[in-house]
DNA sequence: CTAGGGTTAG
């Protein structure tokens, strides 16, 4: 009773004052002081003691299991003078719970040999060892001990088995054994609510959740993680607090679950709540809490927050390391990622994903390739989302060199038929200018999504071949595979533009919210505009843009400018130009635009007139460029002027190219 | 001495 509720300095203060050696209470003091985590205080206590028994014995070494602190159990097992059953099964569910599986298969093996029997305890250890092996024949072996031991119908090894089953993917097994179980308790109904997770079927789960006839916080646990796990993070949330409300205490799966679920709603101030009673437990020091609130924090936009969360974690794992480097990256500190991520004492791929992402949201891409160079130096094996995301980059800078040379590593590495690297592949392509490797790719894909669909219509219209692209999506539409998204739609409005497929292209926009129930966005508005002014529906288009229901963008006024200037509509221009300005008083993007639609229209009076205007006004956006990749190196063309230090050459070099091509 | 639950990127 004592040990159970009082702290271990008093009473290992008794100890001293207590007079003469007592084994009981000594092998006592050396489980309670276990429990409280004091394991050198333990060890010390074992090694002082003048004898010992096999419960002295066994103590220890399961204790320094439980802490991960193999090799030195080992070595007091090796020399226990009393290897009894006890000692033996610590020994090997130490091994199984460390990860260690072979060797707790090597060890009971031996503990066969050396003629004691396994008792249930022992076998549950042992399955588990054959699930995290997925071991089908030693499994096998070791059901048919269990038969012959007779232990078959004992409750522990059922819901081993009812795991190890679901382990292999054999829920039929699974199942027949969780109906054959004369008793079950709150472990076999919460394996088998598991099961229907694993076949997908989260609502059956909640059907057994609601109907267990006992719950305790791991069945609790399980529900919330699996809601949060297949993104209702919502419901998660809300069983959280109706566990609360009954009364059951969260541990820490609970906790790091629920968190998790938190960050990707961003709610804050749940999120402090939370973290509120974490703190009255004590348990914000570990790893898997702190990983998760730091997360939260920073998905919140708070990476101070984040920062004191991740500092006051006690011992940290690659995961806490890898959230706080994620959480500078997803706010543009991409320094103090950078930083973080160097002092990461042993990365892991997830380590130099969360880097690479945040350089490739916020558009550094020499970054990008100076950490994916390091990567491989370093000996780590790129991912797909490694992958995807390089190609991401070099999609941006229409880097076909570099794309191609990632491509053959994707290949080397065994991603060639990877919906994500396949994906970044044909965007890549696309996007540099190689449309045929683009559909080369896109053809042999075997499984396709969306993005894939996308990818490759708004690369086939970008690079001239809109009719293709909408038979495209044709094809994808008679797959009926999924409904298309917003994305895709602007594709698809983009190519009937492009093609001057007007009505096609009003057809599908009105058919996006009454077909595919898809709100259409200013994008897809302005895609619309353009599609009419090229045609030369001035007055549609200008009709069109007045009866927006959400703000027009200012391209799409630009591209009706555009079109007055084609059709030479100059007292529509007026008008248009004369909103223009309006909206250009209000972003700086805009009188960019402005003085480069004007250039185009030839108006260069306007155009001087604008940039002057902008320089009084302190704007200092830059206007459009254009580049292009000569051996890995971009060369940078700007609209305003001959910025290239061979410009000269390049425009004479032209020149010298268009008469030849009169000339034939 | 035991079986069931946990955090990070895409």
């Amino acid at each position: 009773m004592y040990l159970k509720s009082g702290k271990p300095n008093d009473i290992n203060q008794m100890l001293k004052e207590f007079d003469g050696f007592n084994l009981v209470v000594h092998n006592c003091l050396i489980s309670a002081n276990l429990e409280w985590g004091k394991l050198e205080e333990a060890r010390q206590l074992f090694d002082e003691m003048p004898e010992r028994n096999e419960v002295s014995w066994t103590a220890i070494i399961s204790g320094l299991l439980r802490y991960g602190r193999v090799e030195e159990a080992i070595w007091y097992f090796e020399r226990n003078p009393f290897p009894s059953l006890f000692s033996w099964t610590a020994a090997i569910s130490g091994l199984v719970q460390n990860g260690l599986s072979v060797k707790a298969m090597k060890l009971f093996v031996e503990m066969l040999q050396s003629g004691v029997l396994p008792n249930n305890v022992t076998l549950t250890s042992v399955i588990r060892a054959c699930g995290e092996l997925s071991d089908f024949n030693l499994g096998m072996c070791v059901l048919g001990l269990i038969v012959k031991v007779g232990f078959e119908h004992d409750l522990s090894v059922s819901n081993s088995l009812i795991t190890f089953n679901l382990r292999l993917n054999d829920t039929v097994s699974a199942m027949t054994i969780f109906n054959r179980m004369q008793s079950k308790d709150v472990v076999s109904w919460t394996a088998i609510l598991d099961m229907y997770v694993q076949i997908g079927q989260l609502a059956e789960a909640r059907r057994v959740f609601d109907e267990m006839p006992e719950r305790n916080e791991v069945s609790w646990s399980t529900m919330i993680s699996r809601y949060s796990q297949s993104g209702d993070a919502e419901e998660a949330v809300n069983l959280f607090i109706h566990m609360v409300q009954q009364g059951f205490k969260p541990n820490k799966s609970c906790f790091a679950s629920v968190l998790s679920a938190l960050a990707s709603l961003e709610a804050s101030v749940m999120g402090k709540i939370v973290h509120g009673h974490i703190l009255k437990f004590g348990m914000e020091r570990d790893a898997f809490i702190g990983s998760s609130l730091v997360d939260l924090y920073c998905k919140c936009g708070g990476t101070k927050d984040g920062r004191v969360a991740f500092d006051s974690i006690l011992e940290k794992n690659v995961v806490c390391w890898n959230s706080m480097v994620g959480g500078y990256s997803l706010n543009n500190q991409l320094e103090e990622a950078k930083e973080l991520f160097d002092k990461i004492p042993r990365k892991d791929n997830i380590s130099w994903n969360s880097l690479i992402t945040g350089y490739l949201e916020y558009e550094k891409f020499d970054e990008i390739f100076e950490v994916f160079s390091d990567m491989l130096l370093s000996g780590e094996r790129p991912s797909k989302s490694t992958f995807s995301s390089v190609l991401c980059a070099c999609a941006s800078l229409a880097s076909l060199e570099r794309g191609k040379n990632l491509h053959g590593k994707a290949i080397k590495l065994g991603f060639h038929s990877d919906i994500f690297v396949d994906t970044a592949l044909v965007d890549m392509y696309a996007k540099s200018g190689d449309v045929e490797s683009s559909k080369k790719i896109f053809k042999r894909m075997p499984k396709r999504n969306e993005i894939s669909w996308t990818a490759m219509i708004q690369g086939l219209a970008e690079n001239g071949f809109a009719e293709e692209a909408l038979a495209v999506f044709e094809e994808f539409e008679q797959t009926k595979s999924f409904a298309p998204n917003e994305l895709l739609m602007l594709a698809v409005l983009f190519a009937c533009s492009h093609c001057g497929l007007v009505d096609k292209g009003l057809y599908y926009f009105n058919s996006m919210e009454k077909v595919y129930h898809i709100q259409s966005n200013d994008r897809h508005y302005t895609c619309v505009v353009d599609m009419l002014s090229r045609s030369g529906r001035l007055s549609e288009a200008e009709k069109f843009i007045l009866d927006m229901p959400c703000e027009p963008e200012v391209q799409a006024w630009a591209a009706l400018l555009s079109g007055c200037k084609t059709y030479r509509n100059e007292r529509m221009a007026e008008r248009v130009a004369e909103k223009i300005s309006e909206l250009a008083e209000k972003n700086p993007g805009g009188y960019v635009l402005l003085s480069n639609v004007y250039a185009s229209a030839g108006r260069w009076l306007d155009v001087l007139h604008m940039r002057k205007l902008m320089k009084e006004k302190g704007l200092k956006k830059s206007g459009g460029y254009s580049w292009i990749e000569v051996r890995n190196q971009p060369h940078f063309f700007y609209s305003q002027d001959g910025s290239h230090n061979e410009s000269s050459e390049i425009y004479g070099l032209l020149e010298l190219m268009r008469s030849e091509m009169v000339l034939k």
